[in-house]
DNA sequence: ACCACAGCGTGCGCCGCGCACGCAAATCTG
DNA sequence: CAGATTTGCGTGCGCGGCGCACGCTGTGGT
């Protein structure tokens, strides 16, 4: 069956996460950004970026981990230097995890690479077509099958 | 920068990426298949499908794991009776992993039951727009800028 | 004031991976 | 043809990340 989108799609989607589970993101991506930085903690930095101050546990489901695993990964960011600890206001026993400036100094500079290899690599496309790419696999991605098990909706 | 396709393609991306690393590929994707096929392993059949036999060092780049790895996986899958070990008829050192009836026959249930999960997600889209993200997606996986570090150029 | 409960961080064990070693076969060299 | 080097495979070892379960602290309800 050749022309069966699925199949084709699956077929590309099975190749990408095997490149992307070895060279995660991209090689070299954290480079010179110090040591806290690396493939396993950039999706803290970014999802912290994306929503705000947030707890671990929070986090989690949106990475795909245990608390645990985030509680370790921003151990190390706070080491670095990129992530602070705040007590939550409004419950002492929660504590938050803040960016620092340094960290969203980071993060915008991860944002800026991988946003300009991957224009780099598409810099042969139409730009409409590149735009009409773009929505499809925000889509694809927000509504397709990949929707982790205990996850919510993401409206917030 | 609102209308950067670079930007956006990343944030999609990086969501794909953490989903698809604890749900792996889909939740129960491999249910009812035997013990020994699960998403880790999954990559070793698939390749041998889409290549035919090869050696587990063949293989390894191409799933973007050491030969060890491959090794172990596909002693796994052996184990379970979907691959079979061949000794090379033009080298007895190398021994080469093929595909047994039940492992093609379990390759094309997975296969088949991922591009039915994705073209069930994307039902409300056009059909032409299905056809045009596929590939697009393709051309992006294979040319974008995801490409393992030591891998040929898939002209084989 | 007491008591179940929620939230966090950490020790423990498991599992997968890369590295390096040993063995067997092939290829090279004289 | 014989010895030496190279190639390819599988496996033992150590490392690192993860999930689970525990203990501790604070919260809310009765």
């Amino acid at each position: 069956m050749e022309n069966d989108a699925g199949h084709e799609i699956a077929e590309a989607l099975g190749v990408l996460l095997k490149r992307t589970t070895r060279a995660r993101l991209y090689q070299g991506l954290t480079d010179g950004l110090g040591e806290g930085v690396d493939e396993l903690t950039y999706p803290v930095l970014s999802g912290l970026a994306r929503s705000g101050p947030r707890s671990a546990a929070e986090l989690a489901p949106e990475i795909g981990l245990d608390r645990s695993g985030v509680t370790r990964r921003a151990t190390r960011l706070e080491e670095a230097g990129l992530v602070r600890r705040e007590p939550d206001p409004d419950d002492a026993r929660a504590s938050l995890l803040v960016l620092t400036s340094r960290g969203e100094e980071t993060v915008d500079v991860l944002r800026e690479r991988l946003a300009g290899h991957i224009n780099a690599a598409l810099s042969d496309w139409e730009p409409q077509e590149v735009a009409v790419f773009a929505r499809q696999l925000r889509e694809f991605v927000m509504r397709g099958p990949f929707r982790a098990a205990d996850e919510d909706d993401g409206t917030r």
